[in-house]
DNA sequence: GCCAAAATCACCCAAAAGTATGACAATCAC
DNA sequence: GTGATTGTCATACTTTTGGGTGATTTTGGC
């Protein structure tokens, strides 16, 4: 980590230098400018650092979500307009099958299942897997037992 | 890693000579200095912002381990060898998010997500994601409550 | 300071999942 | 018997995941 502030600090400080040379070959403007630009330059360096810091420590921590009481509930899944076919579907992703497992299972073809699955994700508002799997325990979709 | 450093040293350097390509032509007018100066504290404080999240990043997230409320069961995790970086990628995944979303909000690349997630199935003995929120449930190695 | 474990990242390849669209038959309500 | 719904399947394409390998860097314990 150090060795990472003193690398920055050297290439920055080789950058400005070179600035400096630079400008120096078109002798076109005064040194307030550039002390001006200078202090510019480190006080909104030191600032975006500052706030660099601040934003990613509290957006870092993983936080844990409280998944609600899994309480079977039929009624959602009409109001969902999810199918007899759709269920069985997403019981076996719940289970953490994969579609070609679900399609060995129902004995249907991996397609049927593709498109049973997006119909489900649609209504789920989902678009994968692992997010339906929550979506359904959230819901109370899928029966524990 | 050192085409990282490549990467954000050539980055630098092109933002360099950026800002003098851009201040040449403004020379001849007159708000250049306000220009300049405007375009010099963007510049540093977006390289600051982006240094304090770079340099931050792999500190934060190690607190999450302490947060309380437990009825999971951490001997399971040691007894599998999971490490708590590991840890903190198979909450994601049993949250629902994708490996992308993952390294977002982890602050890692896509790769090391990866990385972690395989080792995760490996401990896990399984094979997908799906099948690693199961086992991960079944085993009580996330808190549910 | 050194060593081992943990964490990070890269690259490649293959498999699985997801998206979009179209099609067709069975069933059921009206 | 018509229309809507459901279930089935296909093709084509893109994105995401998973598996394998190798490498460097960071961290923690001794």
């Amino acid at each position: 980590m150090k060795k990472q502030y003193l690398f920055y600090g050297l290439i920055l400080g080789a950058l400005m230098i070179l600035m400096r040379l630079i400008e120096y070959r078109f002798l076109i403007r005064s040194h307030v400018f550039e002390l001006y630009g200078g202090l510019i330059a480190l006080l909104f360096m030191g600032l975006g650092l500052w706030a660099g810091r601040k934003f990613t420590q509290k957006r870092a921590p993983v936080e844990i979500v409280q998944v609600p009481p899994p309480v079977f509930d039929e009624n959602k899944i009409n109001d969902l307009g999810i199918s007899k076919r759709e269920l069985e579907v997403l019981q076996l992703i719940v289970q953490g099958h994969s579609n070609q497992e679900i399609a060995d299972r129902l004995f249907i073809s991996l397609n049927t299942v593709k498109t049973h699955s997006a119909r489900l994700f649609e209504k789920l508002e989902v678009n994968s897997r692992t997010k339906a799997i929550n979506r359904a325990q959230e819901l109370g979709l899928i029966r524990v037992n």
